[in-house]
RNA sequence: GUGAGUGUAGCUCAGUUUGGAUAGAGCACUGGAUUGUGGCUCCAGUGGCCGAGGGUUCAAGUCCCUCCACUCACCCCA
């Protein structure tokens, strides 16, 4: 048997109903905040993501799915949407429609990781970005947009986190260089991991799970308190606003991102119940890279979400959307059935969501077709109603039927009267 | 890439410790009790390369080896 390959899953129609009622509730809100979608390829040139992510982070080192085309050029599926978001964003010279941007995206993403609780190969994400505005207003923006989303799919118990990265021109090398100092200076205490962080990436240190770690960076110096005075400025701004727009938020100095290009604000939200992957959107500004691909220099900042995983924190807390009332008709014979056959489609033009038995069954078997297939109404239609030109109509949950006259458009207005009641 | 756990019916799982005859249960499915009235109840039935391959043995679901898959965790991210 062939099955799906590691780490991918199929969607089941059991399933595929939460991910509607999130697309549709994200979207709606993204287009109230004034976002527009882009929709990129999931395919890129390989370059686009290893210069703006970076060389050395893990998703460009050992996780992106790479491979030569037809003519040998390299291409990647993308492991993330910001890249290709500023690709286009430049390419198509979109800084020249207006003051600023505001887009979204929506679709799969691919890493070749080992798949666990809220990670798989193909993901998938809802994405936010905005160009061309430096102000921390839009900063608090974003974190405010993703508060009011989780809060409207009725999603409990999550965790806004706020840091600030600082710039690479100024405070960051500054705070990078002191880190390190700090580290070396209890390299003993460190996991061999970090050991080896400590001289690549000393940030990384930040997220280790070991114990030990923790402990010496309980007593590591804050990159809050090294930020130079503009970017100080920009977070202590976005606090504010955060705070008169009443979003509970908590800073957490550990919080640095595994891509390489944010700048000063970088965010987090969590959530209970996912097991160890409990991040459910991140994101933050990103300054440099649109000037780095070749556009004017121009700030931006974005955000994604990852669908699994709202969609794992929901199950259970949020109330899903009932489908609409399904109509059964049940024809019994060939000659009720092909009545029936041009009865269903006047239903359905009427836009009612209708059935029917293609099969000859006994009645008996008709309604537990019926009552399997969740139908709240049922039509029965057999030779004795075909000859008096009348029907039955039976419901479902109150075990009651009723005979009405067997037309088409009286049925129709009656369904919905009784749907709607 | 590393570590741990798990693979038996469509699903959830017994049976593996200590090898032994036609491999079980619940749920689901099909039929009947009930001629054209679903859910509840009762009765019957269908359904298994016991993850794959190799080995030990008179005998393997059970013991040994290899591989594969799934799950969780690490690394890291959404």
């Amino acid at each position: 048997m062939i099955k799906a390959i590691r780490g991918v899953k199929d969607i089941l129609p059991s399933e595929a109903r939460a991910w509607q009622y999130v697309e549709a509730i994200s979207r709606k809100l993204l287009e109230d905040y004034g976002f527009s979608e882009l929709r990129t390829p999931i395919f890129e040139d390989t370059a686009l993501f290893i210069r703006s992510i970076g060389e050395e982070t893990d998703i460009v080192s050992k996780e992106m799915y790479t491979f030569p085309d037809r003519k040998g050029h390299s291409l990647t599926l993308r492991p993330e949407g910001t890249a290709s978001v500023v690709r286009a964003f430049v390419e198509h010279k979109l800084y020249a429609q207006g003051p600023y941007q505001k887009l979204y995206y929506q679709g799969p993403m691919f890493r070749y990781e080992r798949p666990q609780a809220g990670r798989s190969r193909q993901f998938h994400q809802i994405g936010a970005e905005v160009f061309g505005l430096a102000e921390p207003d839009i900063d608090a923006e974003m974190l405010i947009l993703l508060n009011d989303l989780f809060s409207k799919l009725g999603l409990v118990d999550v965790n806004i986190l706020l840091n600030s990265v600082g710039c690479p021109e100024r405070c960051r090398p500054r705070y990078k260089r002191l880190l390190q100092e700090f580290l070396r200076q209890n390299f003993a205490s460190l996991c061999l991991d970090c050991q080896q962080r400590c001289e690549k990436n000393p940030l990384r240190v930040m997220d280790c799970k070991n114990e030990s770690c923790q402990s010496v960076l309980a007593q590591a110096p804050v990159i809050l308190e090294y930020l130079c005075p503009d970017c100080l400025r920009h977070h202590q701004e976005v606090e504010r606003l955060l705070k008169v727009a009443d979003i509970p938020y908590r800073i957490n100095h550990r919080l640095v991102r595994g891509l390489d290009y944010y700048t000063r604000t970088a965010f987090e939200v969590t959530a209970s119940g996912l097991g160890a992957q409990n991040a459910i959107a991140g994101g933050g500004r990103y300054d440099r890279l649109v000037e780095d691909f070749g556009g004017p220099p121009t700030p931006a900042i974005g955000f994604a979400l990852g669908m699994e995983r709202v969609i794992l924190a929901l199950a259970g807390q949020a109330s899903m959307p009932k489908p609409r009332p399904l109509i059964y008709l049940a024809a019994l014979g060939q000659a009720a059935r092909q009545e029936a056959f041009l009865l269903i489609r006047t239903l359905r033009q009427k836009g009612l969501r209708a059935i029917m038995n293609y099969q000859d069954r006994s009645l008996k078997t008709l309604l537990k077709q019926a009552d399997q297939m969740g139908a709240s109404l049922t039509i029965i239609l057999g030779e004795n109603e075909l000859a008096s030109r009348r029907l039955l109509l039976r419901d479902m949950v109150r075990s009651t039927q009723e005979e009405i006259a067997l037309d088409g458009d009286n049925i129709a207005s009656l369904l919905e009267a009784k749907i709607l009641a």
